[in-house]
DNA sequence: GTGAAAGCGCTAACAA
DNA sequence: TTGTTAGCGCTTTCAC
């Protein structure tokens, strides 16, 4: 059983043409605006609904020059916090704005000029970015181009929505030196502009304690970089009682990579992720982790988004947020 | 410090004046063309960079009349099994159909006309749907605008990519009832057209096992849907020993809802989820579940969409992908 | 309340 | 190898 598709897509013209008006009319009837009598409107719709006719989004933004759509970029879907920071953005977009073009990075380890440009090409009206990896030179380029809205990091010159990483990393640390750890290890992630806040926080933290940061980095932002990354440091010599890690991702994977050794947490050793993602909560997990706030995040990077396109020459926008430890059971007194 | 954005985005007019050509020259030079002297060509890509020209992506679909975007439909970001779809497609799809516009349901409990809407009028090529939750019959008449390949769910008359649900229930509940289970239970999601296939298995496999099938089904397909079923179910009378679940979620759903009784897992309570989620896959989750091969079913459907491209009178499409148990240690014999 | 005509930025014959 | 011309489906003055 096939299903022939109709061979051409009716346009205005088609429905115009068999109520017996003229393209105008039709055009003025789907978008509302007044000058229509109801009864043109009326057979206006019926017609379209006999024809089949639908709207074509992308010939009415050529024509009306507007940029309606809002472009949304984020880094990985399989990171809870950008499916979280979507959510938030729809909940801030209205309705009408809502023709949301999503475009994913395809790699999590870098800088990704592709996704970007296809939203560039798109011709969306703003991109909200979360998160960019790219130098913060070039995100200003690219804001030159379309505006943007950078999430989860700031970017000076460009409207930033983004967690207070340092007081997030200081919580987690102090956390920590609270419970008695002494060599508390930092797993970060690859070393991008903008995202060496925590890393930065947790060794200067650590040194005003008195004592020496470690920091190992993972080669992206997944839970099996971490894991790699992770395994290196608890076999290494004068093994952490404690880490702290860049994101929950990161967390997972040190948890694999210690039960793959034969060390328990807490027991042996003490773990805080950032992001407090749905899995830290589970019973099994029970991570003990930064709460960045990501739907938040995505609310606050909407509603950023429809101020700037109302208004093109508003002040940059930067809105930080205050971040929260959660305390669950994946941290414990350290045991020397 | 603000940055000045163009007033208006240089055309290919713009760069054809510079350079000295017409604009069709440079329309040949950015598609690779052939006709177009490598001088005049450095000289337009030269001049555009210049210019800041962005190829129009949306123009030059209208004036083509190619629909080259492939749009991309998911029920829900959180949900783990769609972010392995959506990595499938995209490992299948070339470079040049990678324009991917993604859209995401806003309701995971029943339809959302809105979300197939806007791929609709943003003229996509194809809709590429995991998991559309409306009636057979609209899923058809929705194929007949624009071609929709249906993940995780077979649609008659439509391109389907699909596990073998049967076998996959059929699988859980055998090693339940090998386990020496009676009482199983299922966590069914609503019961939308197509989406009934793992519930009707469970409940004729355990008919034939001389067994009562006992259902519940949740409002939508989230954790939180699945964890208040549950706590429904093991509250009530004659309480089962066992739960195979509809998908990863609920059984993570379900676990909340028998730790927070004082259940143990597997002790009081074997559980078997589907999906075979990463989470699942975590030292203190170890959910038994089986996999269906999220992934997978991403890249065939990306080959099964481009086919379609390729050939629009094609015989439909069937591709059945036989799911797999995997057994961890949610499950255990039964103490009875 | 309605329509005619021009044009958005691009592609696609067809000429030259 | 290059240019000319005519649209794609829609919006938008501006006139009736």
């Amino acid at each position: 059983m096939t299903f022939q598709r109709q061979q051409r897509p009716a346009t205005q013209a088609d429905v115009a043409r068999e109520v017996g008006v003229s393209r105008t009319l039709v055009s003025f009837a789907f978008r509302g605006t007044s000058g229509v009598s109801d009864e043109t409107r009326l057979a206006i719709f019926d017609a379209a609904k006999r024809l089949g006719y639908r709207h074509n989004a992308a010939a009415a933004a050529l024509a009306s020059k507007q940029r309606t759509a809002v472009g949304l970029y984020l880094l990985d879907l399989r990171n809870e916090v950008f499916s979280d920071v979507l959510n938030g953005v729809r909940l801030a977009l209205p309705q009408a704005r809502n023709r949301l073009i999503l475009s994913v990075s395809r790699s999590i380890g870098g800088e990704d000029q592709g996704a970007l440009d296809s939203l560039i090409e798109a011709r969306v009206g703003i991109i909200i970015a979360a998160t960019l990896l790219d130098p913060d030179e070039r995100v200003r380029e690219l804001a030159q181009m379309v505006p943007v809205v950078s999430v989860t990091r700031r970017v000076e010159g460009v409207d930033s929505v983004y967690p207070d990483d340092h007081a997030g990393a200081r919580a987690a640390v102090e956390h920590l030196l609270g419970l008695g750890h002494t060599r508390i290890a930092h797993l970060a992630g690859p070393q991008f502009d903008g995202h060496t806040v925590r890393r930065e926080a947790y060794e200067q933290i650590m040194r005003s304690a008195g004592l020496t940061p470690q920091t190992v980095a993972a080669s992206d932002f997944t839970h099996e970089a971490g894991e790699r990354a992770a395994a290196e440091l608890l076999a290494g010599p004068d093994r952490p009682t404690a880490v702290f890690t860049h994101n929950d991702q990161f967390a997972l994977g040190v948890r694999e990579a210690a039960y793959a050794m034969g060390l328990t947490i807490p027991g042996d050793l003490s773990l805080v992720g950032y992001d407090d993602s749905p899995t830290a909560r589970l019973h099994g997990i029970d991570l003990t982790s930064v709460d960045l706030h990501a739907v938040e995040l995505g609310k606050i990077a909407g509603s950023v988004a429809l101020e700037r396109l109302n208004d093109p020459g508003a002040p940059i926008a930067d809105r930080c947020i205050t971040p929260q430890l959660v305390v669950r059971r994946s941290t414990a007194p350290s045991a020397s």
